[in-house]
DNA sequence: TATTGTTATACTCTATAACTATA
DNA sequence: TATAGTTATAGAGTATAACAATA
């Protein structure tokens, strides 16, 4: 295992050396190294966009089943509200999400993405497309469609 | 995105929702989220021989390839020499691993897997083929070398 | 009394910088 | 002068605890 660290934060890619043969039939090394090269791969997609992919799953959440309260908001994803304040600061500035308060709950927000929010996240979902187009490119287009079918047999409830 | 956050320290899983919709075709949620299922599932299989997924990834490597130095040790899974000290120490501390001096460059560690270590790996390796199989076990045996095989061809250089 | 969003704080993980002993 | 291992430290990321406003 040891899922190898992301890229340096200085440099670009280390020189990668060939994987440990002693990992390289275990599916958390092939997971990991896969997951930390394809995000190497989306975020610099998504950086012209000016989003980190924290925010972009939040405004694809939101644009698909919003309004959302911040809680809600984060729970859909698996992250605690605390770290939702951030997230959603972020997009506020960016004018991309909109901070209304819920006048059923005046504790909660009612989250809303702007029209700016839904044509960035149009622009974001075609960067990561590309982004996917690019780390698959060694694939067929049958060979994509199996290996997303397969991950998603393995992570549904 | 937003590879949804490791299980809680606290308790065990937390009650996980149904995947976002809008995320469930997107490559790198279904990495993230299988990566950490499965993460989950091989750090308790490997709790109970007192190794951790770092532990047991640098034992794998250091019983293939060794002996060798510690820097040599990080470098081959991307992992930098300042990390490598304290899983050295924690395997040295449990005895699966000596340090001896490398006669020929006295800086330099010549790192053994002892025959403890050797035995270790083994049971580690059974448990971790016992955590992949829990975590495959939707899959047929000719899927689950396909997902293996898909994923290969993918971090291959 | 419980909950939403917020802030302050702590914890984990990993890297950079600086030190030592060797080369 | 450069390198292996070590330590101290800093940074990112995310959680827990505590607080104000509201329920």
């Amino acid at each position: 295992m040891v899922e190898p660290t992301r890229d340096p934060p200085g440099s670009g890619s280390p020189a990668r050396e060939q994987p440990p043969a002693a990992l390289s039939d275990r599916l958390g090394y092939l997971l990991g190294r896969a997951h930390m090269e394809h995000r190497s791969v989306a975020e610099r997609a998504l950086a012209s966009l000016h989003l980190g992919v924290k925010e972009y799953g939040a405004l694809s959440v939101l644009v698909e089943e919003g309004p959302l309260s911040q809680q809600r908001l984060g729970a859909r994803q698996g992250v605690d509200r605390t770290t939702m304040v951030a997230v959603v600061d972020q997009l506020e500035r960016n004018r991309l999400v909109a901070r209304r308060r819920n006048p059923d709950d005046r504790r909660a927000y009612s989250l809303h993405a702007t029209p700016a929010g839904r044509r960035a996240l149009e622009q974001a979902n075609q960067a990561v497309e590309g982004a996917e187009d690019e780390f698959l490119a060694g694939l067929s287009a049958a060979d994509r469609r199996r290996l997303k079918n397969l991950l998603r047999t393995l992570i549904a409830p």
